[in-house]
DNA sequence: ACTTAATTTTGTCGCGCGTAAAATTTTTTG
DNA sequence: CAAAAAATTTTACGCGCGACAAAATTAAGT
């Protein structure tokens, strides 16, 4: 058998001319079904491949979509990561999966990266208050752009995301119905970016059933909750710093850490008898279910927030218009055994 | 400011010929500092960069590096691939992240479009027993590739992973001289690649230590080992299936959904007065310290792997010759409440 | 100032494929 | 079945840069 070299080549031995066969390659359904049975004919026999990089230099975009997440070591991330990832192979793309590792600088590197490429689109969820915004607002304006999971408001073609005070609401309503109006655990100078949004939300919420809230920061820098939450989150705890029996965290990962603090310091969490306190978190992380005892919490809807994503870009892509720039999802109480 | 359109146009702003100006980007200390000089000015002016595709059309080889890891939504593999991502960004190089999901054709289906982007090395985590061997095999034939994490035998430039045997003995010495001996917990078909190794592992460490085995093996397809620990693992505890009352377990994910079930059934686990079950893991999973109670287990030296599979990359690509085919690197033993 | 070595410039070719326009073939339509 | 419409082939050019050779320039050493 022959390797073959290059497009002129092949279509030489497939009976075809090249720009048929470049267009076969561009779309297959786009030459009659005779031409096409023969090129996939001798492709079967010669498995030829165009070079990447020359289609890609004459191509104004390319097949490429770029996935950009603030910190792939959260699996949240990584769940939603994976979900894309294979919404955008079965569309016919080919995903590139960027961390932008909790690094401002490291995240503008990627896009500057990602407009080399010449990608058809981009999902980014961008690291949030930390973000170069000036840097980002130029990138979306060359690359279609979909934002999820943190907003900056007016960049990108759209925002998908979870609707922050719904999920406050439902989560500070089961809590109140079951037991003492929460507190509200966050960190000081939080990592993750939607941390100020829940704040928000948590105040919000706990306004509209006219309860009292409360706030406590814990100190912690970096993406490490479980050991923020922990550490800094069991202090709080040994020093009575929450004026009620319920605490509910910014996100499940401090919740993590601050149950793993309870059993250290022997505080039973739950709502049996002999439970001293109840912990909550927010985003329904796929370890929650396994901690001890298994975490309440409201799940975002990574189906539907990925889902939708892709479709916007999508529209974009195919020459459409954006029919909503701001889409927010509600969440799903998930009632465990920890509150 | 004008928008350029490619090196000639550059090269004539900066006022140096092209073939000096590709000379820059290819390396910038082997042109004379005057002239880098005068080059980074107009790149500070004009923020020009070279078309990539161009560039890599007329290369062999590229300054990419293909990371593919088996599951990417495994923090362990999430862990690992940052720590590699940020080491080839330190080499120069650009990284590019794959996860096979699980799907022994996804990993075939990653490799042929690696192949297509002519990456100067790859390192791969293959699936393992699932792979399809052979067509890695060529893979490896084409692209300089070492593998890590799990060996395929004589596939690869290389092998850098962690000694399984060793683990086995420093986890099973420290359980037998603190309580009974282990029984060992795995999935019946497990899908982690190391697995059938720590079998072998613990039947050898337990006969070094003149102690009777036992295996459990238990249901469950997939990926989702907290899940599994917790179903099939909870329904061997509460069917009585182990012979002592200590539970080695395959991976730390295994032992996290073990924890969950034994709380479930309000069996407690520890060494302290009370408990009446002791339970370790394997890897110190990124989550195994805030469990409750905390788990104990073996950690393999994520450190060392990556740099020295790197190391070990960037030695051939530098055009040296591998020194040693396989390396493994020892555990360490971390002991926390669960054992 | 002169020789020598190291760089840079000039010029030219090729990579593999996209793409446009014109010529030809095939299919559809009346 | 002829004419119109659609698809394909032919022809030709361009993309942006790597690679190389020969000529010109610059820098270093004596």
């Amino acid at each position: 058998m022959v390797r073959i070299r290059n497009m002129e080549e092949f279509a030489t031995l497939s009976g075809v001319s090249r720009p048929t066969v470049s267009k076969y390659f561009h779309d297959p359904s786009s030459v009659r079904p005779k031409i096409r049975a023969q090129i996939e004919r001798a492709l079967e026999q010669y498995d030829y491949q165009p070079n990447i990089f020359a289609i890609n230099q004459n191509r104004k975009l390319t097949k490429n979509i770029g996935i950009v997440v603030p910190y792939l070591a959260d699996p949240f991330f990584a769940e939603i990561a994976r979900n894309l990832e294979q919404r955008c192979l079965a569309a016919g793309f080919q995903p590139t999966l960027y961390s932008s590792h909790g690094q401002p600088d490291l995240e503008v590197g990627i896009l500057s990266n990602l407009r080399r490429l010449k990608p058809a689109g981009v999902l980014l969820a961008p690291l949030g208050r930390v973000s170069n915004r000036a840097e980002i607002e130029k990138f979306c304006k060359d690359v279609p752009t979909v934002l999820f999971d943190s907003a900056l408001d007016d960049v990108g073609l759209a925002f998908i995301g979870s609707d922050n005070p719904n999920l406050a609401l439902q989560i500070v309503d089961y809590l109140c119905r079951s037991g003492e109006p929460p507190c509200f655990m966050e960190m000081k100078t939080p990592a993750n970016p939607n941390a100020n949004k829940r704040r928000e939300a948590y105040l919000q919420a706990m306004a509209h059933f006219g309860q009292t809230p409360q706030i406590v920061k814990i100190e912690g820098i970096g993406w490490a909750f479980e050991e923020i939450g922990y550490t800094y989150g069991g202090a709080a705890l040994a020093s009575n710093a929450f004026a009620t029996n319920t605490i509910l965290c910014s996100n499940d990962r401090l919740a993590i850490g601050l149950l793993s603090a309870c059993y250290e310091q022997q505080i039973r969490v739950g709502m049996t008898p002999g439970c001293a306190i109840r912990v909550a978190g927010q985003d329904d992380h796929p370890f929650s279910r396994f901690t001890c005892p298994p975490l309440t919490t409201v799940a975002q809807d990574y189906e539907s927030i990925s889902a939708k994503s892709l479709e916007i870009l999508m529209q974009v892509i195919d020459g459409g218009a954006v029919d909503a720039a701001k889409t927010l999802f509600e969440g799903r109480l998930v009632m465990r055994q920890s509150a």
